[in-house]
DNA sequence: AGTTTCGGCGCC
DNA sequence: AAAGGGCGCCGAAACT
């Protein structure tokens, strides 16, 4: 951190660039350099760049094969900030910043820019409103005065600092892309689909489906038309509201076989077809772009080709380079060690202080050894579950883990009543739109919540005053999920930064990320050592995010030369 | 004709 | 009877 330096490409490809004091003003001249990978290239000792965008400045410095160590993305940053001052709908670009500085008005943000197939320069933002120098450490002076405003300082340092990091491993992530065979991927969709036709209709094997599903009803019916699929069910003698797999699956008809096998396929042929190998691999790469902090939770996005929906069929084609290997890790009950690790609950802590199967070690205790329960209950509390199964053995966690519980109902409340929620590093979740106006009408307007239930009678009551409309409740489920996925978001972006650190001295590249998984590509006798690193990686961002605490966090990890080996 | 929303389902 | 959070993507349907 001693070494900061601030960088600004200029309109006309050069750069101005400055050494910043411990103020975070400039510690000397803006200095003017024609080449931007260069500037960096010639001083490594930086050990913090500081520019308003990673994703319109790394990109181009990867593509010279230059790599920094740390950065700080201002955009990201007054993102961040701007969340956690309850001021979500603001402009966040540096422009508009430093209009908000300075007490003129504010420009609103650019439009994004979407992905198209193929892409070689994600992220790009031609339409960006390009800041001096000079004005954007205004900026960033200013962003580390209000990062001492907030409720927990260092850890929204150690937030900025973590998703900064985070959109250096993403774009690292999009240069090297995920390897991906062709041809391994043509086997599965032949072995699946049959043989194509010309002209570019259904596949074999879905044609053949279709006339099964056609045979059933006993006239023409397309099965990916919805609503021609109600209405034969209809003529059928038998009423469903939607064609959704689980509403029809139980279902008595002759159709209804076919009619899954088609809904399944029909969606691995749209969705991973062949058209989708021919838009987004590119020699031997498939390169969904990555953008870290895409979403209000922190959990990441991908744009275009559906990178984190990748169905598990077609993990077959994730093939790792000759020689090379896939370490394949995926964090264990990722979500309820972390509600431990937030909560501080006693006896969730314990449990999931171990890393044998946690849901098992809940069972144990609150669920007499029946793990299904334990698990439905646990995730019912993580996501608000209103009824059923979840929200009767919420009662039994809550008698066994009460402050676990009460972390989540007291997010939920926050959430119904319009107040802020944030995770345990400080990203803020907006509240909704309409949130105070539905507050003010529950007040005057009770609406009854529904029937009692076991689990209301046990604890204190989970929605607070009885009464709460529909959308109040939609944003308490909605903020209750937040502060634990949130939370879970700010240890991984930890996880991705330190784990990224190991891989910085060796061939291993990060090549995919998806939540609670990560797959590193490396040669075969790196391995082990990736192994050993996405495990010290995890204690340590453990440590880092949450403090000491007994709970660890254990990862699943699988060296295989092809994805769908991993599990 | 072009754009937005819907229904459905993939992943976590 | 409905029923749990977060996403992206596709074609069809609904719209301007």
């Amino acid at each position: 951190m001693t070494d900061r330096w601030a960088l600004a490409p200029a309109e006309d490809g050069g750069v101005e660039i400055a050494p910043l004091g411990p103020d975070g003003l400039p510690a000397g001249p803006v200095r003017r350099e024609a080449d931007l990978a260069e500037a960096v290239r010639g001083r490594p000792e930086v050990a913090r760049w500081v520019w308003r965008s990673t994703a319109e400045v790394y990109p181009r410095l990867l593509a010279t094969g230059v790599r920094v160590e740390r950065c700080y993305d201002i955009e990201d940053a007054e993102t961040l900030l701007l969340g956690h001052e309850g001021r979500h709908g603001e402009p966040r670009s540096a422009a508009a910043a430093l209009a908000r500085l300075r007490g003129r008005p504010v420009p609103p943000d650019p439009p994004q820019r979407s992905a198209e197939p193929g892409s070689q320069s994600p992220l790009f933002e031609p339409q960006a409103v390009h800041v001096p120098l000079a004005d954007l450490v205004e900026v960033y002076a200013d962003q580390q005065r209000r990062h001492d405003a907030t409720a927990h300082p260092e850890r929204m340092r150690l937030l900025t600092a973590a998703e900064s990091a985070g959109m250096l491993v993403a774009a690292e992530m999009n240069r090297a892309g995920l390897p991906w065979s062709a041809e391994a991927h043509r086997r599965v969709l032949h072995d699946l689909l049959g043989e194509r036709y010309a002209g570019g209709g259904e596949p074999r094997r879905l044609a053949e489906l279709a006339d099964e599903v056609s045979a059933a009803f006993g006239r023409r019916v397309r099965p990916d038309l919805p609503a021609d699929v109600i209405k034969a069910f209809a003529q059928a003698g038998i009423k469903v509201r939607s064609t959704r797999r689980w509403e029809i699956e139980s279902l008595d008809h002759p159709a209804v076989k076919p009619l899954v096998e088609y809904k399944k396929l029909y969606r691995i042929w749209v969705a991973h077809g062949w058209s989708w190998l021919q838009d987004w691999v590119r020699d031997g790469r498939f390169r969904p772009e990555f953008l870290a902090g895409g979403t209000v939770t922190g959990r990441w996005v991908t744009n275009g080709g559906g990178g984190l929906q990748i169905p598990k069929v077609i993990r077959r084609a994730v093939v790792a380079d000759p020689g090379w290997r896939l370490v394949v890790a995926d964090a264990d009950q990722m979500e309820p060690r972390v509600l431990a690790a937030i909560s501080r609950d006693p006896g969730l802590m314990e449990v999931a202080g171990r890393e044998t199967d946690l849901y098992q070690s809940v069972s144990d205790r609150a669920f007499s050894g029946d793990r299904d329960q334990a698990k439905i209950a646990v995730l019912g509390a993580v996501y608000g579950q209103t009824s059923g199964d979840g929200l009767k053995n919420l009662a039994a966690l809550r008698r066994r883990f009460p402050k676990a519980v009460a972390y989540v109902d007291d997010a939920a409340r926050a959430g119904e009543e319009g107040r802020l929620v944030r995770t345990w590093l400080g990203r803020t979740c907006p509240p909704a739109a309409g949130a105070t106006e539905d507050a003010a009408e529950e007040a005057g307007i009770p609406v009854p919540v529904p029937e009692d239930d076991p689990a209301e009678g046990s604890g204190p009551q989970e929605w607070g005053r009885g009464y709460a409309s529909t959308n109040a409740r939609a944003r308490g489920r909605f903020a209750r999920n937040f502060v634990v996925q949130g939370s879970a978001a700010d240890w991984t972006l930890l996880l991705l930064a330190a784990l990224r650190r190991t891989c910085a001295g060796m061939a291993a590249e990060l090549v995919f990320f998806q939540h609670d998984e990560v797959i590193v590509h490396c040669p075969e006798e790196e391995a082990e050592t990736v192994v050993a690193a996405i495990r010290e990686a995890a204690e340590l961002a453990g440590r880092l995010t949450f403090g000491e605490t007994p709970v660890r966090f254990p990862f699943t990890t699988a060296v295989v030369e092809c994805y769908a080996d991993a599990k």
